[in-house]
DNA sequence: TAGTTGACCGGAA
DNA sequence: ATTCCGGCCAACT
């Protein structure tokens, strides 16, 4: 039995080089579309060297924040793997 | 076991 | 457009 928290590493594992997805994505893709901050709660307290957390992004366009280097590494990776940080808008 | 915290989200002021 | 408030869920103390 995967739980929730097993689940969310598979989907953000899961995710494309060059492409991203929102806390909230990601809490549905698990499935609990409410866990958003579940999700960021996970990130926070259990990072693993195969789940790059580096490609969840907050709804509002930001970074939100990374264990491993703080925004600006994360800002860096991203901007590596060819996503573009502005909103677009 | 219960209470608090937090890399969030959406709506209201 | 920005700032404030409440709600939700898992992990931590």
């Amino acid at each position: 039995m995967t739980t929730f928290t097993d689940k969310v590493k598979s989907v953000v594992a899961d995710i494309p080089k060059g492409s991203v997805m929102t806390y909230k994505q990601v809490a549905i893709a698990s499935g609990k579309p409410a866990a958003a901050r579940a999700v960021a709660n996970i990130m926070a307290a259990n990072y693993d060297p195969g789940v790059p957390c580096h490609r969840v992004i907050r709804s509002d366009g930001g970074l939100g924040g990374y264990n491993r280097g703080g925004v600006e590494e994360k800002a860096r990776i991203l901007k590596r793997e060819g996503v573009s940080l502005e909103t677009a808008k």
